[in-house]
DNA sequence: TAGCGATGCGGACCGACAGTCCGCTTGTGC
DNA sequence: GCACAAGCGGACTGTCGGTCCGCATCGCTA
């Protein structure tokens, strides 16, 4: 079942597609962009960082930057981009529990446990692809996350509708939310995993009804 | 326990306080300015309306939208204000299941219905208000929401981490989900609440452990 | 009713910022 | 070494949130 989609994050990147090569220069630049951007998201604040400051540390111009990643979304996304292919990689092909071969109960409260670190070791740039990600666009990283949770949970219980739970459980466990606990109430990871994962019991437990 | 918070809630707007009394002329701009944001923000969406044109629309100066609201998050703050009200009376002292009398568990429910009732009759005013209330700031209107749920929780399972577990909830049953599933995922609102208490079922049926 | 201070008004103004454009530079294949 | 495409930079534009201050209005008092 998750072997449908071997892919399902699209490189996020613009149009290049179907080109010569890129130039030796281009990936520098690239690099050094995306190196900029993280340093100054977790220097700073998320909405404290504008697209000049980012090009400006880069060393490079306000153009070559919006060649490269379209607009500010596409900048955010692409940072995402690599930690969450990785988390992509072990939801859908790595070892269990996190990967294929465990029960689905497992798998749900390994992904859960997975998604809480992976936005809390980058919690600002996370807060920042939120903010950025326009509503109803930009959907391509969520898209992927809640297609997995949605197959989960269809397994776990057919009973509910697991499209919609599976929104509501990643919108609990977001970015923004994440930060709330942890910057503004000072909660520490664990406590928010444990709270998480008390939440999931409702559904991983086919109701006793 | 919920009466120790008679007004969680305090009022929307600034600084006026302790003055003589509002002038003929000021409240009705201000009514003005409410009714031409509301219509602006229905009529168009959340992002796509500037505060010029709530300004010009109402027939006011910038300097009166600005002076009564003090900034865009004042002004989608107090146009939630009255139903937000409204409901946390309901809550806070209205009858059962809503009010006070009934089981927290029911309680819980009937909140999750309330709130999710509430944000659907003014999703595009609900998702601008958490766009515009800056991360750390502007909390008022969630806190007392998260007050109550926390509360509830605590009396329903003492074992629980009541706050995380409280703005868990919240995150999932927010303005944003709740405009991805029905605006775009067309979902209608009976689907996502039954979808609100699947997942309420963790927490509202003591660990079975 | 006239006078007068306080209250409020309006819109010109400002700074910041996302995103565009185009002439120039530089890397690359021949 | 040449030619040309690919890429670069940063000046420029339009928009928007928010401020400021001279002027109008209100409503109280006499």
């Amino acid at each position: 079942m998750t072997g449908m989609c071997p892919d399902p994050i699209p490189r996020a990147e613009l149009p290049l597609a179907g080109q010569r090569r890129e130039r030796g220069d281009a990936s520098a630049n690239r690099e050094r962009i995306l190196a900029a951007a993280r340093e100054l998201l977790a220097t700073r604040g998320a909405g404290e960082t504008s697209m000049d400051a980012v090009a400006c540390a880069a060393g490079v111009g306000k153009g070559t930057l919006f060649r490269r990643f379209g607009d500010r979304a596409g900048l955010t996304e692409a940072l995402l981009d690599e930690s969450m292919r990785s988390f992509q990689d072990g939801f859908l092909s790595g070892p269990p529990p996190l990967g294929p071969g465990a029960p689905p109960c497992e798998r749900l409260e390994a992904f859960v446990d997975g998604l809480l670190e992976l936005l809390d070791a980058q919690l600002d740039l996370a807060v920042a692809a939120d903010r950025a990600a326009v509503l109803g666009s930009r959907m391509r990283i969520h898209g992927a996350l809640a297609l997995h949770v949605r197959t989960l949970l269809a397994e776990l219980d057919p009973t509910i509708d697991a499209e919609v739970v599976a929104d509501l459980l990643l919108g609990a466990i977001s970015a923004g939310v994440l930060h709330h606990l942890r910057r503004e109430r000072g909660r520490d990871l664990a406590t928010v995993r444990d709270g998480a994962l008390a939440l999931l019991r409702g559904v991983s437990q086919p109701a006793s009804a």
